[in-house]
RNA sequence: CGGGGCGUAGCGCAGUUUGGCUAGCGCGCCUGCCUUGGGAGCAGGAGGUCGGAGGUUCAAAUCCUCUCGCCCCGACCA
């Protein structure tokens, strides 16, 4: 391709919009642009790259042996009605009426579509298994959109789905997708670690979630740097805390706290560690209310809670309950007295002499301890980890990072083909729910990702795999008769190569220009005809990312290219 | 949805507090000259409903009301 001929508009600035380098880059080279919150145009150099990726996808898809389908982006609502995941999706879902007054949506994901498809047509263990795969828009009304591509109403995801007659071989299935994921992320050339991960509003129990490690994820992610344990925040459990040395129980004391609600607060006042602190929270679940006992300094795992209870939803009491439950105000609950079940994280339970609210308005407790003081009901791990928690394999002190969710795959179990009645007849004919998988790829994350972990001052860092274009073609000087000659010649040479693409840039700018346009569009390798090509016929080859440089004869441009891409795949 | 900020030329911004000449600057763009190895120089030029509507005023980018859009923090989130 020739520059003059294609639209690349780079900018010299950052737009004021973008706040992370993926993004500001994204902008610049002129990959994409914004429409409207949340939704960006991909400009022909985005599109080549987000082609590309997309190939790699679907090769790889393809030879795990998933079948390609294509599924409307139109979803009418009974289907989701259907699965139940109307309620669940809520406001995610974009929805409109058509001219006939029907509700219809646009899909945030497709469960229900292919499940729809798979039982009208799928009858037969004879037919099992199969995985299907879509490369396709979806879309939610995200709360709130941003960092460009990382996070936008309206996305590319590859989704797949496999069915099978049982657990075995939707562990099989299972794997299968595992592995194509790992060889297709690092053939885009992303460095991407694997976490379990809580299978949340998609149903099902096993998941494993793909992450590239970066600070402007918005995931959280627990990773023992010894044994390799990783999870993310909702799943990750660390080592039980050990019990204190019993040291002699101290007799409480009440103590005025007046107007101290929060743990930083009546920590402060008391001077006590918020991690020698104990705080009182009134869950409901099914309609009863619940006191979680969690130190300090933790926080409560929703999740695990749910788990634990048996519930969907587990919330905090409203004020009104926290009064009646606890006698007191909010911000001045403990454990002594307390009326309800009490279930304490497993790390509050080996506290001793630690401080809590006295169920007294402006009053805190201290030296209170279990047993003598109040009975806990239940010891469970019902917090996230926090810093300092050591890894529950081998002890050594986890990390808490953050990560960009590229994949996800889970394993559904029978949600999706209950719901739906998606049953196969076995060999004894005997009707049977059929075993679900699902598989999610972030198309748009690749790339933001791969650019947020491979760029530099002057722009973006190309791996071979996706680069728009593998080599800029530069003359230095469009005025000059001979320098355009050998240029068209490497590139019409350049272009006869299968597998090679190639950008001239063909615009009459000064040599400066191109050379940063070039590093910003990030091309592997730079090709320029110059000053010494007139002098000696030689012309330069540059690395992109080296920075190393070859003079190379003419005649051999072609073959020192070929090379050296060799050498950077 | 709560909190904060912004909206002036394609992009980045100043001007708004305290209303007052023809609304400015840098980059980009167009023409010409010149230059050609890391975002050159000179000269000339085009480009604006100051987000929109209404109001106050002799006079509004500037003050008031409403409204639309965008960004950030939080909540939320395959």
């Amino acid at each position: 391709m020739k520059w003059t001929q294609t639209l690349i508009p780079t900018l010299k600035e950052s737009p004021s919009e973008a706040e992370i380098d993926s993004h500001k880059l994204m902008i610049r080279a002129g990959l994409i642009r914004r429409i409207t919150a949340g939704a960006y145009a991909y400009l022909p150099l985005g599109t080549l790259v987000l082609n590309k990726v997309i190939n790699i996808v679907r090769e790889e898809m393809n030879r795990a042996g998933a079948i390609e389908v294509f599924l409307p982006a139109l979803q009418p609502l009974h289907l989701l009605e259907e699965s139940g995941r109307l309620a669940v999706f809520g406001e995610d879902l974009i929805t409109f009426k058509d001219r006939h007054g029907k509700i219809s949506a646009l899909g945030p994901t497709h469960e229900e579509i292919i499940t729809d498809i798979v039982r009208n047509e799928v009858n037969s263990y004879r037919q099992l298994p199969m995985t299907f795969y879509q490369i396709q828009t979806k879309f939610r009304d995200e709360t709130r959109p941003r960092f460009g591509v990382m996070r936008s109403k309206e996305f590319i995801m590859k989704d797949a789905y496999s069915f099978d007659v049982d657990y075995e071989g939707l562990n099989k299935s299972y794997q299968l997708m595992y592995d194509a994921y790992c060889r297709l992320f690092t053939r885009c050339g992303l460095k991407y670690i694997i976490v379990e991960a809580d299978s949340g509003a998609m149903g099902g129990d096993v998941s494993h979630e793909f992450m590239v490690p970066s600070p402007v994820g918005e995931d959280v992610l627990i990773i023992c740097p010894k044994c390799g344990y990783s999870a993310n925040r909702e799943r990750a459990e660390a080592a039980p805390i050990p019990a204190e040395n019993p040291s002699a129980l101290l007799a409480t004391k009440e103590v005025a706290t007046p107007g101290k609600h929060t743990i930083q607060e009546v920590g402060d006042f008391l001077k006590v560690s918020p991690s020698l602190m104990v705080k009182t929270m009134i869950y409901v679940a099914g309609g009863q209310p619940i006191a979680v006992l969690l130190r300090g300094d933790h926080e409560v795992n929703e999740s695990k809670l749910g788990k634990l209870l048996g519930q969907k939803e587990v919330a905090l009491a409203d004020h009104k309950t926290i009064e009646q439950v606890t006698g007191a105000p909010v911000g001045f609950a403990g454990p002594m007295g307390l009326k309800i079940k009490i279930i304490a994280d497993q790390a509050a339970s080996v506290l001793r002499n630690f401080t809590a609210g006295a169920n007294k308005a402006d009053m805190h407790t201290l030296n209170v301890n279990p047993e003598r003081d109040f009975k806990i009901d239940q010891v469970a791990n019902l917090r996230f980890v926090a810093q300092g928690d050591r890894c529950a394999k081998c002890d050594h002190e986890l990390e808490i990072s953050h990560g960009i969710e590229i994949g996800h795959v889970f394993k559904l179990g029978t949600k999706y083909s209950d719901a739906l009645k998606a049953v196969y007849l076995d060999a004894n004919g005997k009707s049977t729910s059929m075993i679900m998988g699902c598989y999610g790829i972030g198309v748009n994350r690749i790339i933001a990702s791969l650019i947020e972990k491979s760029h530099d001052e002057n722009g973006i860092i190309w791996p071979l795999s996706i680069t728009p274009y593998h080599v800029a073609v530069i003359p230095i000087n469009m005025n000059d008769a001979a320098i355009v000659q050998a240029a068209n010649q490497i590139y019409a040479d350049l272009m006869g190569v299968s597998g090679i693409d190639v950008l001239m840039d063909d615009r009459d700018h000064r040599p400066g220009v191109k050379f940063k346009d070039a590093d910003l569009i990030g091309a592997p390798i730079k090709i320029i005809i110059g000053k010494k090509f007139v002098e000696t016929k030689e012309v330069e080859i540059k690395l992109r990312k080296s920075g190393e440089a070859f003079l190379v004869k003419l005649e051999e441009v072609k073959s020192k290219v070929k090379s050296l891409l060799e050498t950077l795949a």
